[in-house]
DNA sequence: ATCACTTACGGGTGACGTAAAAATC
DNA sequence: GATTTTTACGTCACCCGTAAGTGAT
């Protein structure tokens, strides 16, 4: 059988056009890859080469030869990658998220149910979320609404609540008992991340009259909150995730509207439900 | 890069199932197999076994591993016999005839004109001869017909005569000179080769009435020639290259009717008149 | 003189086989 | 006890690099 070094030899003097400018480019002396080639077109029992006293190039058949060794050379590329793709793909939970909330939250718990996988989580909007269910790219993605069709099944595994995050001395801070509006703070600029998922759209059309000042990270928001008087959001999950907030001196007031409040839904292709059976439970259980 | 040495050894133990199994057909010790075994494991960075104390088996990564090897082994075997195909086409004059006679007298001038190349011969039916020629599988074909298309033109490259063969004894044998029809003969058995190509049919139709007794080979037919009274064909093309045939005491009577002549003609694709200018000037100096 | 390829020669990596050990049936 | 896999060890093949030789530009 004919090794892959010396398909890889002839693709790269295809390449280069002279045996010292390929070897160069394999790393090895340009003698070695000389008999390589003559090695090869012994092996084949063919001549692949017209070649005159300093000078050789690939001949009709070497040319065919090449361009098919090219190819070879590109499935066995093909094959490692997929290889290690799939072998990663069975070892890793992937999952796909519609806010940062839940994509902060339950990894942590993913990762003490399944210690020996690998997670990976991914916001998308929640039309590439589905498709990403349905091609197998997340095994389980958590939507904003209910989800069912032949395929995927969900069901209610939570839900997340928007506060207003105020410096003390802010006027709506009185309202810190009873709550608020969004229209009550309607107009005011706020200072918010810019990749917060399905949030994003629900309070810009709560608020049409606000102005978002988007930041990059979580890092930038808080090192801007801290630093000015501007009103900020947060959530019930943050505030418990985040309990570090506690030192930025800001209140949070809860926000009363109905469309403040996001029920979450885990959805899942059927045929995966017996391998996050232990997963599901514990949503289940454990509602986030 | 991985050598292809190890995708056999992983298709090897995914075909046997066990090492030594494995081992045995790739002619390699045991131990060696093991070693390969880890060593791909290594390249890949990925577990390819389920391993127990004595135990080794495949796990979901391996077995699709050794499928997408298996594929290569595939393209690089497919490879293999396509490099030397495609060397051996650019060093054979392929060639189909229609009959026998021209197929025996041609391949000796085509030696003679291309002494570097080998020459191959073949005969078919004549819609497998076009189909030949179309595809490259011939360079050219030798019909009993004119033909003509887009991509293809014949010319006329000689005749060949039908005569029969008969014993001296044989009441026909007065026509001698004056020359026989088929008619006259229709009824008779007659002794010929199984291969004549488009003569078959001819035969048939022109004696409906005469049976053939069949020879697989020209040598058979010789000998059954010379020990039987039977009369049998010939033409003017193999009473010329078999002077031999006078040995066998027969006389040969030619056949007047104008269906006992194939006019043949070499038809060629336009794109490979060049490569054989030489010899089709030479089939329209020398007709056959 | 320089460049490009081939041949000759010596060296080191690594793949192999044998032998032995461990574990399962 | 037989079978199967892994580890250990010594050997040898073979691929490599350096150096020298040949011919062309």
């Amino acid at each position: 059988m004919i090794e892959i070094y010396l398909l890889e030899a002839l693709c790269a003097f295809y390449d280069y056009g002279t045996l010292s400018a390929a070897a160069e480019h394999l790393h090895i002396s340009q003698p070695a890859l000389s008999r390589s080639m003559q090695k090869l077109e012994d092996l084949l029992g063919v001549s692949l080469f017209d070649r005159t006293k300093n000078r050789i190039a690939l001949n009709e058949t070497g040319k065919m030869a090449a361009s098919m060794a090219k190819r070879i050379l590109e499935s066995e590329n093909d094959m490692i990658t997929a290889v290690r793709n799939y072998d990663s793909s069975l070892h890793t939970l992937s999952a796909g998220y519609c806010t940062p909330g839940p994509m902060m939250e339950m990894p942590l718990h993913l990762t003490q149910l399944y210690p020996k996988m690998k997670v990976s989580s991914e916001m998308e909007d929640e039309e590439t979320l589905l498709k990403g269910l349905k091609t197998g790219k997340y095994g389980f993605v958590i939507l904003s609404h209910a989800y069912e069709d032949e395929d995927a099944i969900s069901f209610p595994c939570g839900s997340e609540s928007l506060y207003f995050s105020l410096i003390p001395a802010h006027p709506a801070a009185l309202f810190k008992d009873q709550g608020l509006t969004f229209s009550q703070m309607n107009g005011e600029t706020f200072v918010m991340v810019s990749e917060i998922g399905v949030w994003h759209d629900l309070t810009m059309n709560m608020m049409p009259d606000s102005k978002f000042v988007l930041q990059d990270s979580l890092e930038a928001l808080s090192a801007v909150v801290n630093a000015s008087t501007l009103p900020a959001f947060a959530s019930d999950l943050t505030i418990r995730l985040f309990r570090s907030n506690e030192n930025s001196g800001r209140i949070f007031i809860p926000i009363t509207d109905p469309e403040a409040v996001l029920h979450y839904h885990c959805a899942i292709l059927k045929k995966n439900i017996g391998k996050y059976a232990r997963w599901i439970s514990y949503l289940k259980e454990n509602y986030i």
